[in-house]
DNA sequence: GAATTATGTCAATATGACTGACGTAAATTT
DNA sequence: AAATTTACGTCAGTCATATTGACATAATTC
């Protein structure tokens, strides 16, 4: 760990400030808004990306690296244009990583039977295994969160995420996700 | 934009590909994990924090200065230390966020009452309103996220998003989030 | 034949993070 | 009173991931 050690230095600070936390001069000016989701998002996204991060670092990896592999493992064959699209990210910047991935022997490119510009992406079976490691950390995750809520809680929470998204990008998403479960609008 | 217009290209590529995605040669080797709540997180986080974004470039600052000036205005008086411990990132990288932060009148530091050596971190009026207005538009996107969805659903995404968070940082988080809910373990 | 598309590449730049070492002042412990 | 610890800052160098803008090539489509 770094010089600061999260758990311990946090908590010692907040019982030192326990005191000036309760005096009503030192707390913030109002709490109109509540706070606390966004701040939960917060530390559960970083937790939630934390995951993969451990595994990627033994591979020299970067999350970069996890996202295009991810949606190439979930959209085997697709075109370098589209993934440009889903990530949203300049072509350099996705050329970068693809290039390492494929060095490595995690992604493989097939000329395009129809269209022989296109370098259709693929995971080999290495790259495969890796996606699926990933995949399952995350998805342990998000199943040990959700236990103990009531009947119907996965459902509530896919409906937020969605709801969380642009409106209007709602449409490619839900075909690029092909959730198992009905998400209609 | 940049060269490639998510919404158009992405929708009109999956078109494309529809025949190729319903050959089921072409779909993933198995689905046995519902991928979907992990896709879907990506794309409701990136478009939470995107809010954010576009007012901080504005002021030629990123993501790191909205972290910094969240936490402050939510612990007024919070120690640099302190602060390093709930972002878990280096001295250097704070400082010169702080630095620029402070240079804009955004935050300003005041030495501890008791002990001098410490630099109380504030927000200015100006660090007030900005935060206040950053804070709102992620509420704001919560907020529609929950629309539609059943009574108690606030409440059982609030505890989803803390059971994501690894469980041994769950106490000093709660102190820090302080939700007007009751959120226990 | 011209225009468009898919892809790749170059050069330069920015942000946000890191490590490791060192320094100073103030507070605390012995 | 001396030694140790704490709070904070700073220097120097590095890395990963992103950006913009321009240009090149090959293949496809109009």
């Amino acid at each position: 760990m770094t010089d600061v050690n999260f758990k311990t230095a946090l908590s010692a600070a907040l019982q030192d400030r326990a005191g000036a936390l309760s005096d009503p001069a030192q707390q913030p000016a109002e709490d109109t808004l509540p706070y606390d989701l966004i701040e939960l998002l917060f530390f559960a996204y970083k937790d939630f990306t934390g995951d993969p991060d451990d595994v990627l670092a033994k591979f020299e990896f970067g999350r970069a690296h996890h996202r295009v592999l991810h949606f190439v493992e979930r959209n085997p064959g697709i075109m370098v244009t589209d993934l440009l699209g889903i990530l949203r990210i300049t072509k350099q910047s996705l050329g970068r990583v693809l290039k390492q991935l494929v060095d490595a022997g995690i992604i493989e490119q097939r000329e395009g039977m129809n269209d022989r510009r296109q370098r259709l992406l693929y995971t080999t079976d290495r790259g495969h295994t890796l996606a699926e490691k990933l995949a399952r950390l995350q998805q342990e995750r998000l199943e040990r969160a959700l236990i103990g809520l009531p009947d119907g809680s996965e459902e509530i929470v896919r409906r937020f995420l969605l709801q969380m998204i642009d409106p209007d990008a709602h449409a490619d998403i839900l075909k690029l996700v092909r959730s198992p479960f009905h998400l209609k609008d």
